[in-house]
DNA sequence: TGCAATAGTTGATATTATCAATTATTTATT
DNA sequence: AATAAATAATTGATAATATCAACTATTGCA
């Protein structure tokens, strides 16, 4: 198997692709409002986090620069779907809220999703993922100490 | 563990970018022929396959829109890496072949990425990465079943 | 001979990423 | 109090990739 050495990187991003492709189809289809993949995924972060979330965090979290951070949220803002709130105390700090249609279209893409994400791992246990899981954060970990 | 649902992608492609930021650290670092890692992973391509290659098998095997390869190739050539040749019995198919600049370059790469790939996998074993692959191909493989 | 299928190409457009420089604000230091 | 350093966000410019439909050239088949 040591032939599968860097075209991990390959393999992956074919992964990625079709997965994708089914989800931008289906949402495509079935959901009201557009997003994109890197838009879901942001609304995705944003909404999850429960303590508050300022603009730098989100582009840690998400391992992308701060400036595509920034595009995503002026997409998204455009869209209604967040809202930039300037913290009181400190007015370099926005704040990042879920407006309510922001909520409805996120509820929509999570259903979506994870009735795909059932399909496509059919076949498959949940140790197979806890450890599919386990190699992404080692590999990813790792990367970052580099 | 069910959170953990569709965020997959969000997961795997922050990964991704970690691993793709320090391979093209090193690579720019050590590399004499700058390659992107579409460019890198495409001319990886052409050369792992025995038989003979064509466009539309490479848009399939990579999994990307043909005029996405197409654009690739013509990078490729235009840095002289691979060269495309019509085959004499049927014009409209290019064979595609990797000049001996690209094999150069690719062993660079290779080198780099094979060397990389063994750091970031320090602390998984053997059968975490079978596991992996397992569901990467897995997951893949269903969504082209959709 | 004409049509269908195949392989590749083209133009246009959309999206994302990156980088350095900049602006505004707060905190720390002198 | 004034200045410097640090922090958060913004901006402009550029590069790369993806997608889509329509197109061209060629081959195979009825």
């Amino acid at each position: 198997m040591e032939e599968r050495n860097l075209p991990l990187g390959m393999e992956v991003g074919k992964m990625l692709r079709e997965m994708f492709r089914v989800l931008k189809k289906r949402t495509c289809e079935q959901a009201q409002i557009k997003l994109t993949i890197e838009e879901f995924g942001l609304l995705h972060a944003i909404s999850r986090k429960e303590d508050d979330v300022i603009q730098k965090d989100m582009a840690y979290i998400l391992g992308k620069d701060k400036s595509a951070i920034l595009r995503l949220i002026d997409s998204l803002e455009k869209k209604d779907l967040v809202r930039r709130v300037v913290d009181a105390n400190d007015r370099r700090k926005n704040y990042l809220m879920v407006t309510k249609n922001g909520e409805k279209a996120l509820k929509e893409y999570v259903e979506i999703g994870a009735k795909l994400m059932t399909e496509l791992q059919e076949g498959l246990t949940e140790a197979d993922m806890n450890t599919f899981y386990k190699v992404v954060n080692q590999i990813r970990s790792n990367s970052e100490k580099i």
